[in-house]
DNA sequence: TAATTGGTTCTCAAATTCCAGAACTAAAAA
DNA sequence: TTTTTAGTTCTGGAATTTGAGAACCAATTA
């Protein structure tokens, strides 16, 4: 198996990464992956060179590597006659996972409109701003897909000039 | 000490809330302390109400609030002879902590640049989706500001509306 | 001065999360 | 057929999180 060798700065990026993974409620192991997958340069890792490379036991990278297909986050390719997954982090998805993100607060939007539909009419002005936050979050919620193909517009832009 | 009684429509909404709370990954205790701020239609509610509520304990209640004041979820108003605190959701503040956390996500991506910076040019395509991340990201930067200022506007007019 | 109020802080136990290690499985190779 | 490969699943234990209970404290009241 072709042992793969990462620099200083390569490792200090993805322990950087990988706490920042873990800030937005990843566990350790997960963030860690996801972070090699990111920083090294071998472009596909298999199950054992992470394995070996973040120095854990096949459990964790079995259930590490499973969540992180499950959202998405990663992909892996098969070969011919090679029982190996070979994984990669699924940059391109970033924008999915992201939004996807921005979503799940939405959600919590509505469940707040369920909370003043029932509220008494007396406590006005917390009534006003809860309606406000809600039509901030539904706000959101219209704006992003345009704020989405604006960007897509500008990318294809971009792409139109340097060709 | 007033006695606080809720319906069961608002226990069930404050459940759920707390769930949603919870997996914006606030423990358990917060979660629900904030949503039976939202919930109750009591304007403001003491520590002892929260705490009896909620049935949890003094230490629970103490940490809950001080969390929660430390994110500006709540805030606290005083009285003229009364060591009491009366506390109320900073329902206002919403919107300063979703973007707070939109804010969080773009952060990777500051060390994403690092990481692209360091990364070998044979791995072109990898590298140009990074790129391409980086850039969606900062672009969420730029135009998150302009849609809140567009936000606040359209709030604006509908107020004047109403006038 | 003593007791009460409105909390905070400390200690510890329970619950939960996380992961290593071992046992297991299914496919392929020897 | 046995062995190896590429994992998955099932323990159990360590680490972490969480909250109850008790001790504590500072201001107020009796």
């Amino acid at each position: 198996m072709e042992s793969i060798q990462l620099t200083d700065l390569q490792r200090e990026l993805i322990e950087r990464l990988g706490v920042h993974n873990e800030q937005m409620g990843m566990p350790p192991t997960e963030a860690r992956i996801l972070s090699l997958l990111i920083v090294c340069d071998v472009p596909e890792l298999t199950f054992d060179q992470i394995r070996t490379i973040l120095s854990i036991s096949k459990s964790a990278t079995s259930n590490g590597l499973n969540l992180l297909l499950l959202s998405q986050q990663i992909t892996y390719k098969t070969r011919f006659g090679d029982r190996k997954r070979y994984f990669t982090s699924n940059i391109s998805n970033l924008e999915d996972v992201m939004t996807t993100e921005i979503q799940k607060m939405v959600k919590i939007a509505q469940v707040m409109k369920e909370v003043l539909v029932q509220r008494p009419a007396e406590t006005e002005k917390f009534n006003e701003q809860l309606g406000n936050f809600i039509a901030f979050m539904e706000y959101m919620h219209e704006e992003l897909p345009q704020l989405l193909s604006r960007w897509n517009e500008k990318k294809e832009s971009k792409k139109t000039k340097t060709r």
